[in-house]
DNA sequence: TGCGGCTATTG
DNA sequence: CACAATAGCCGCAG
């Protein structure tokens, strides 16, 4: 294959069944037909590593599902979904955002009824005469001809120069609000671009943790699953049976007779009624502080972690989520939720700690995990530039330091901090909170602008310009004197979202420097858990990935904070096991 | 069938 | 027992 030169950037639109539109440097483009995409894409991408743009994550399954890893990337709907805000952003509304044409007019196709004709043109191009793109391409119904797709790939080209020049300007071509920026807000035009190209990173490793998935030790689960609800049922039958059974462990304790709905939260309120035991609600701490009123309550207690065993953690979620080869798979969301956090489906990212034994490297493998200490007060010390809890981050345990300064005990400092954080107004941590102020002034300043901000119902940005989108949020319940409780509640929200959605975008940095890392040997990124990441790595290389971990935490430090007389540190915790729940 | 409320788990 | 998320079941409205 002959590359002419030096390649920067491939816009690519890529299908198994179609084939692959790609189109260098903004060059006339080719198409190569379905048998022959892989190993064109993989040839570039190993002579050039170019970055590839595309249009959304189902182009990165493409290529993940070809054996092809992508260096560098441009994500049009991930950086879209930054700019822009919340979760909706097809290439529909990614389009129109960047051109500057209304989102909100952008062509959805709409539900078949008796009088519409489908348009099932198969000449029609992506682009409609009012320059937004029509609604079939848009929602990934390609009608391909190897011109249409050429036109696709180069449009999302297009995109990506329209979102850099957005992003460069200071983010916002909103035409409802106008420019939103919050004087305390977001970080230079450097920095979005580096968060734009993180994001759409970490749309590749949602492909590659959905294609990997997490190696899963199916006997050791099944083991832990029986001593919650017992055996694998053997039909219907029997588990209407095993059903009957752990109903009755409860019930037993009851005059005889009783028959209440244990799933009823309700019917389980008048169940301990009965038997001279008031509570507000059956949550298990409030259960928890009544134990010893009655048999009963101890029973229950143990009845819901069965029940949540059999229902959500048990053998039909095995079934369901483990493949024949031992991964367990869920779908991966980079940026999903109001701060951008990354999700995922599967119970992945809230298994009960009992199954972590289940998490269990392969023959020849060991995982290597770490967790980052106190990632959000770390993250406040930086985007809030505050030099005093700058400072403290150079202590491993920064809580340590803020309790001597605030002269608290180190629990009452932890909890001021994450109070401040979280907006907590009661409790104990709320007395240290006024010597808070005082000690570290910025930082707290820089909370309550985004609080005050967000009460006022006006959109906030995280330091890498991810617009929390206020309008219309958290607009809950009406009724007496709501609405003071609904603005504290959108301050509370809009408190933690800045510091929340701004460690999530230095964890995808540190993520991706990982991955790229790895890439050449052969050790994966399989679980991303907010501030935790596991590889699995082959035995042999386990010293040298646990040192790659760390150095490329203390490069993302490097990359992504802003200049600051003091520098904020950053810590992991790394260990080399065989199985999740062992402590290094 | 869809949706809010309740409950449980995780960071 | 603040902030975020996924997920299951109940009870109720349409």
């Amino acid at each position: 294959m002959s590359a002419p030169g030096p390649v920067g950037e491939v816009a690519v639109a890529w299908r198994h069944d179609l084939g692959a539109a790609i189109v260098i440097d903004g060059g006339d483009g080719r198409f190569v037909d379905a048998a022959g995409a892989g190993a064109t894409i993989g040839e570039l991408e190993r002579t050039c590593a170019p970055r590839w743009v595309w249009w959304s994550q189902d182009t990165a399954r493409t290529f993940v599902s070809a054996g092809v890893r992508p260096a560098r990337c441009w994500d049009v709907c991930a950086v879209h979904r930054l700019i822009e805000g919340g979760t909706r952003g097809g290439p529909g509304r990614a389009w129109a955002h960047a051109v500057g044409l209304d989102p909100d007019s952008a062509p959805r196709v709409e539900p078949l009824d008796l009088f519409s004709v489908a348009d099932t043109d198969d000449r029609a191009g992506p682009l409609r005469a009012d320059g937004h793109l029509r609604a079939e391409w848009a929602q990934g119904a390609w009608a391909a001809t190897s011109d249409a797709m050429l036109e696709w790939a180069r449009l999302a080209g297009a995109a990506a120069a329209r979102q850099r020049d957005l992003l460069a300007r200071g983010a916002t071509g909103d035409p409802e609000t106008g420019p939103v920026r919050w004087a305390a807000a977001g970080g230079d035009a450097a920095h979005r671009l580096l968060t734009a190209r993180s994001e759409s990173a970490t749309v590749a490793l949602c492909a590659e943790l959905e294609h990997d998935g997490l190696p899963f030790d199916r006997g050791a689960a099944e083991g832990i699953v029986s001593g919650f609800v017992g055996d694998r049922p053997t039909g219907p039958d029997d588990e209407r049976a095993r059903l009957a059974e752990l109903d009755r462990r409860v019930l037993d304790h009851l005059p005889a007779g009783a028959d209440d709905d244990l799933r009823s939260p309700e019917r389980v309120r008048s169940l301990l009624r009965r038997v001279g035991v008031e509570v507000p609600d059956t949550r298990a701490w409030r259960l928890e502080q009544v134990r010893d009123a009655h048999p009963v309550v101890g029973a229950l207690i143990e009845w819901r972690r069965a029940e949540r065993f059999r229902t959500t953690f048990g053998y039909p979620w095995i079934d369901d989520h483990v493949g024949v080869d031992g991964r367990l798979r869920g779908r991966w969301a980079p940026a999903d939720g109001a701060a951008g956090r990354m999700t995922a489906t599967a119970g992945l990212h809230n298994m009960p700690a009992e199954l972590r034994p289940a998490i269990a490297a392969e023959a020849g493998h060991v995982l290597v995990r770490a967790d980052l200490g106190q990632i959000e007060p770390r993250i406040l010390a930086a985007v809030s530039g505050d030099a005093a809890l700058a400072e403290a981050t150079h202590a491993l345990d920064m809580y340590a330091p803020v309790a001597d300064r605030l002269r608290v005990g180190r629990e009452v400092a932890k909890l001021a901090v994450l109070g401040a954080m979280y907006g907590a107004t009661t409790g104990r941590g709320a007395e240290a909170l006024r010597a808070l102020e005082r000690s570290y002034a910025v930082a707290m300043g820089h909370l309550r602008a985004a609080d005050v901000a967000a009460q006022g119902g006006n959109d906030l940005r995280t330091h890498g310009g991810r617009r929390i989108p206020m309008s219309g949020a958290l607009d809950g319940s009406a009724g007496d004197g709501a609405e003071r409780s609904r603005a504290a509640a959108r301050g509370r929200y809009g408190r933690n979202a800045v510091v929340q959605g701004a460690a999530a975008e230095f964890f995808k940095t540190w993520a991706a420097l990982v991955r790229n890392r790895l890439a050449p040997g052969g050790a994966r990124i399989v679980l991303c858990l907010h501030d935790e990441l596991i590889v699995h790595t082959p035995r042999d290389d386990a010293d040298v990935v646990a040192g790659l971990v760390v150095e490329c935490l203390h490069e993302a430090g490097r990359r992504w904070c802003p200049p600051a007389p003091v520098e904020v540190r950053f810590v992991a915790d790394v260990s080399v096991v065989d199985r999740w729940s062992e402590v290094g």
